[in-house]
RNA sequence: GCCGCGGUAGCCCAAAGGCAGAGGCAGCCGUCUCAAACGCGGCUCAGUGCGGGUUCGAAUCCCGCUCGCGGCACCA
């Protein structure tokens, strides 16, 4: 170990790289590719996750620069955001100072790690000239009416005092505090995302195979499409799934907070009403949504007609009715639904068979399978005009409004004679003003709107008094469209020059963790077809392929800083140096799996690394005298063509692998005296290029041993000889009935005719009776035989 | 409850119908050393969660079960 000084290598390599300017975008000639990484957010510095991530999504863009691709690897932050605010308000200080200095440490932790980033390409979503553009889209959402500022029932976070995205909540809590959301009834700007819930469903098959098959399902469940019915019950109508089932509703059950179930109540029925309205508007969401809950309710007074027998049907409030989903009605089929049969058995309230009721249409659904009744209930609705076939989704509109500072302000402003007035383009960025410290702490409103030098001004169409609008946007609206602006992060006549992204988007590989599923990821893709629709962008789907890496966990548990379980990243960088932590990231398992830090072994990538950096020593620059071993050649060459397929399918753990048996094979020739050979030299020149993927430090001083200048990193990846490459004879298993027998070695061209006729020749086949052969050369020969 | 993914040596993981072991960790033995650690060399270690099926042949394909992980969930 000894001889493996990763502090001297890191310390003489970095400089150089930097002068060489090696990952600039647009210095090759090649083909053009796209690597993003998902953005940090700059809470501290990096941490194993991000060491992960950015192993293995700089392998991938060193792959393709070793390839001779032109490759665009940029970098950036996601610099808006809570936790800067929070820190503001403790240190009595702008969020921008703690937000820059943490991105100042993570950049530098970024360079040490050796990424192969552009760094020219480097933004923040916080930078004015970037939410600049973020304002710009806004108001182009506003234009073609896909924002829209409406009074809804919204989630609160009581802790951080702003409001909520559906994809922020989990199980009823904060997803980043945890804190029990409530309900609140407020005035709200939302992203019309629901417009293109086909699309985001559709546009998957697309997808299929590239993107990891988790993150779709997720996707599919998320948005949660359900072909059914509307079906018109008198007062309303109902959404069901199974209009087939239409014959066995007994009763109707609306969402008691819902408007329809106020308007349907009869006076007598208005104070038990009352009462449990005001009982159900107390509930958590987290009570409210529970299952397996005792059935509540009260009955309306109301009445509802059936559509097809023209029934009396009595409407019922419940909370097991939801107000948001649906028409927030129901009809009820205890027959049939469990939860109905609940509510009817609590309540006393009658259940019918769904088959042998007498009507004309109901006795032809008999003979149906479900899907032919439900088509023929649909007709027969439709027929009568008293429904109609329909499609309902989970997926709600996206709530973007933040009663936070540190966002990106939304530019509208609110005036009493214009009503919603944007904000020129020309007038943009509505900058955020200086509030710091005490400032920014929560109040009965928010900073933005205690701000009131900042919310007044002039309406910029008639020229009255007018208010700003104080909330700001969900910061995952700025990471909606960043990497279209890498493609030209300076641009200043749109949020990014069209020919720029001509040239780089869409994205070839996208990176990052799996817990961005169902949020980024999904707005990330309606953005982009909203941009496809303004004319602003070419292409329907923002990341031809995807990969996401699991967490790295500790002994089986998420590491947290409240469990004291954390593995800091400076330390093992410290200890091990930046390679052998890059190389255990690459090497744990399949990127999408989790790493236990305790299963892996960081000391064992510094031994084999040690270990090639001697074998560089060993080759030296002694010029290469000798025929050239064709074994090893032949080694060299397999494990190349290995390699590159497995890095084409990210495979990189095996990839790594594949290397290390290159290096054992290599090691082994030096041994037995061949270190002069020139097929010595060709495989350890090889194997650092490889190695330049994944630990670029040592592959660099491996490069330096072997006699080259610097700069493997853009070596070129090695030719591969597919004679060298094939195999030339391959050991043949020879089966008895299923059962190995023995070994053949035979040339890798063998005719089945040739295979089989060694084989009957070989030892275990004589004195047997063979009824049947299977012959797969070069690899297999099975003989059927009879008797004993 | 519904949907998805996964169970291979003590551990992490390979084997894409054809010899279950590529690579690593740990362990053991040897070697180096005055000694220890490091290094180096070698070795041991599973019949693939369970039960069926298809096949000449199954870790791999099919069916059922089980365990683990993830998602969705009073969503009509």
């Amino acid at each position: 170990m000894s001889d493996y000084d990763f502090q001297a290598m890191q310390r003489r390599w970095r400089p150089v790289w930097e002068s060489l300017g090696l990952f600039d975008a647009g210095a090759s000639a090649g083909q053009r590719r796209s690597l993003v990484d998902m953005f940090a957010y700059p809470s501290g510095d990096l941490h194993m996750g991000h060491a992960e991530a950015y192993a293995l999504g700089d392998a991938v863009a060193r792959f393709w620069i070793q390839q001779g691709y032109d490759v665009l690897h940029p970098v950036g932050w996601d610099s808006f955001g809570l936790p800067a605010e929070n820190a503001a308000i403790r240190r009595g200080t702008h969020p921008a100072d703690w937000t820059y200095a943490n991105i100042e440490t993570q950049a530098e932790s970024f360079r040490r790690y050796a990424t192969s980033v552009d760094w020219r390409t480097r933004l923040h979503t916080s930078d004015p000239s970037y939410y600049r553009w973020t304002q710009w889209l806004f108001l182009r959402f506003l234009e073609r009416g896909l924002a829209e500022r409406r009074r809804a029932a919204v989630n609160w976070c009581p802790v951080d005092r702003t409001v909520l995205a559906n994809e922020q909540v989990i199980a009823g809590r904060c997803e980043r505090c945890g804190a029990a959301v409530t309900k609140r009834e407020l005035t709200q700007w939302f992203l019309k995302i629901t417009a293109y819930a086909d699309q985001l469903l559709d546009d998957m098959a697309e997808l299929a195979g590239h993107w990891p098959a988790p993150v779709l399902t997720m996707q599919r469940n998320w948005i949660g499409r359900s072909p059914g019915a509307y079906l018109d019950f008198g007062p309303f109508e109902v959404f069901t799934t199974r209009p087939d089932t239409v014959f066995g509703a007994t009763f109707l059950v609306v969402a008691p907070d819902s408007p329809l179930a106020a308007s349907l109540c009869t006076s007598g029925q208005r104070p038990a009403f009352d009462a449990y309205v005001s009982r159900v508007r107390g509930m958590s969401e987290i009570e409210r949504t529970t299952a397996d809950r005792a059935k509540t309710g009260v009955f309306l007074g109301a009445y509802g007609k059936h559509p097809f027998t023209g029934e009396r049907l009595p409407i019922w409030a419940a909370d097991y009715v939801l107000p948001g989903y649906g028409t927030g009605a129901i009809m009820a089929v205890p027959a049939h639904d469990q939860r109905d049969l609940e509510f009817a058995e609590t309540f006393d309230l009658p259940v019918r068979p769904i088959a042998g009721f007498l009507d004309g249409l109901d006795t032809e659904l008999d003979g149906l399978d479900q899907e032919a009744a439900i088509a023929r209930v649909v007709a027969e609705a439709e027929a009568r005009d008293v429904g109609r076939g329909g499609v309902t989704y989970r997926l709600r509109d996206w709530l973007v409004s933040r009663q936070r500072f540190w966002g990106c302000p939304i530019p509208v402003v609110h005036c009493a004679n214009c009503a919603i007035v944007p904000v020129p383009d020309d007038q943009l960025p509505v900058l955020l003003p200086d509030l710091r410290g005490d400032q920014l702490a929560p109040g009965d409103v928010s900073p933005l709107a205690a701000a009131r030098d900042w919310v007044e001004v002039d309406c910029p169409r008639c020229g009255g008094p007018a208010e700003r609008d104080t909330d700001t946007m969900d910061t995952f609206v700025d990471s909606s469209w960043y990497f279209l602006r890498y493609c030209s992060p300076a641009y200043g006549e749109g949020p990014f020059e069209p020919e720029a992204v001509r040239r780089w988007m869409p994205v070839d590989q996208y990176v990052g963790g799996a817990e961005h599923a169902v949020l980024h990821l999904l707005y990330v893709r309606f953005f982009t077809k909203v941009l496809r629709d303004l004319g602003l962008v070419g292409f329907s789907e923002p990341f031809r392929r995807v990969m996401t890496q699991g967490q790295v966990i500790l002994n089986g548990a998420a590491m947290s800083k409240s469990q004291g379980n954390m593995v800091d990243l400076g330390e093992q960088i410290d200890t091990y140096g930046v390679d052998a932590v890059r190389l255990t990231m690459v090497f744990a398992g399949p990127p999408e799996d989790d790493i236990d830090w305790a299963d892996v072994s960081p000391a064992g990538s510094v031994r084999f690394l040690s270990r090639v950096l001697r074998l560089a020593a060993d080759v030296g620059t002694t010029p290469p005298t000798g025929p050239g071993d064709l074994n090893l050649r032949r080694n060299t060459h397999r494990l190349l063509r290995a390699i590159t397929d497995l890095m084409e399918q990210r495979r990189l753990n095996v990839a790594v692998a594949r290397a290390m048996e290159l290096a054992n094979a290599a090691r082994r020739a030096v041994d037995d005296g061949l270190a002069a050979d020139p097929a010595t030299r060709e495989a350890v020149e090889a194997l650092s290029v490889v190695l330049s993927l994944f630990t670029p430090y040592t592959a660099e001083e491996m490069w330096a041993r072997l006699g080259h200048e610097p700069g493997v990193a853009r070596a070129g990846w090695p030719a591969i000889d597919p004679e060298l490459a094939a195999e030339r004879t391959v050991v043949c298993a020879l089966q008895v009935n299923g059962k190995l027998r023995a070994r053949l070695e035979v040339p890798a061209g063998i005719t089945a005719d040739d295979l089989l006729a060694l084989a009957l020749a070989a030892p275990a086949a004589t004195g047997r009776t063979v009824t049947r052969t299977i012959v797969r050369p070069p690899h297999l020969v099975n003989l059927v035989v009879s008797g004993p």
